[in-house]
DNA sequence: GCGGTACTTTGTCGATCGTTCCAGATAGCG
DNA sequence: CGCTATCTGGAACGATCGACAAAGTACCGC
């Protein structure tokens, strides 16, 4: 072996996820990659091998750090009302957070991305296809036991759900209200009656 | 006075509407709007000032076209239920309809242009705000003559209403499944009983 | 401590970006 | 019918795009 790297890898993926999500994939330059993440475009190519690459590995990386926890909480085995609903107010909280508005990536991917190449059309559909799978199981034990109602398949359920939880997204994009949008998920929440 | 314009002004905006709604605002370069309107880059400046300035003309023929009827059939004093169940199903048919993907231009410049552009910001507030009056107006007469629930305010009906059409062009985006959407299209309609 | 190797940096490539300008074409007015 | 104001398409602008190659640098095994 030789030199080692010197920069963490994730770190630089995580300033990039910052650039993505505000300006989005088209209007992010290389420039603008290099300043955030502090490496040479050099070191950028290298590393992952072109834009798209970066782009991939961004997306990866919000995966891992946002979806996969939301599917954990839903699997954790507690009361599924509380944990949907907790879902939904992280969801809402992640929105309206910080004043940064940093859109969410994956539905920014889905406008601008998903047509345009099929790895991102992927990475959404794995994404959303587990996010919707735990809501799934969680809805289908939960009808079993009488806790939610059963008017509706666990399917639409869950597809009903993750549907909302895309348009929290686009709504706080357009007018970030904590009050406005929670209120809005309260109303999703009630189809559980 | 001297020559007059030859070319359709409606005609180009339209045509334009297509490739940003297929690439987005920065995937589309003047050429591709060139080649799309068949004009010269001069007459597009001429006619709209910069690339920002059709945009912004996109943006309203889009209200004009697709927003303002939907709010005209909100308000056309038919029945409440069947109205809404028509703008949702119109919604889902507008998603899966085409092959061509085209995704939301308003869903679109949420995400990508709505932080960047104040007149973006502007225009979409107004016209989902639109479109949420309309609904509430409809919803709050409904609940007068209890042919809906009184659960919510008409209010964060109308809002929640809203957000999941947004949530359904999202949805399409990843997975045009027509039968899909459809469901979860009926599941937020459950939220009127 | 030395050679080799992997990583970083820097400079630059052709292409393309949004924009501007100009020469030619064209339609209305006197 | 000629004049001229306006429109048109395309050439050309500087800037910036994504990508890459070469040179410099720091680390490892020996």
């Amino acid at each position: 072996m030789a030199r080692t790297r010197e920069f963490d890898l994730d770190a630089a993926v995580n300033a990039a996820m910052d650039v993505f999500r505000s300006k989005g994939y088209e209007g992010t330059s290389m420039r603008d990659l290099s300043e955030a993440t502090g490496l040479g475009s050099g070191s950028i190519y290298a590393a992952f091998g072109s834009k798209d690459g970066l782009y991939l590995a961004v997306l990866d990386l919000y995966r891992q750090r946002y979806a996969a926890p939301m599917v954990d909480l839903l699997r954790s085995g507690r009361d599924p009302r509380a944990v949907i609903r907790e879902v939904f107010i992280g969801t809402v909280d992640d929105i309206t957070g910080d004043g940064r508005h940093l859109a969410c990536l994956i539905v920014g991917a889905s406008m601008e991305r998903a047509h345009q190449d099929v790895r991102v059309a992927e990475r959404l559909r794995s994404t959303t296809q587990s996010l919707e799978s735990a809501l799934y199981d969680l809805l289908a034990e939960a009808q079993l036991r009488g806790r939610i109602s059963t008017d509706r398949s666990a399917t639409d359920l869950a597809g009903f759900l993750v549907t909302s939880l895309q348009g929290l997204r686009v709504m706080g994009a357009i007018n970030p209200d904590r009050e406005a949008l929670t209120r809005y998920a309260e109303v999703a929440l009630t189809c559980l009656d």
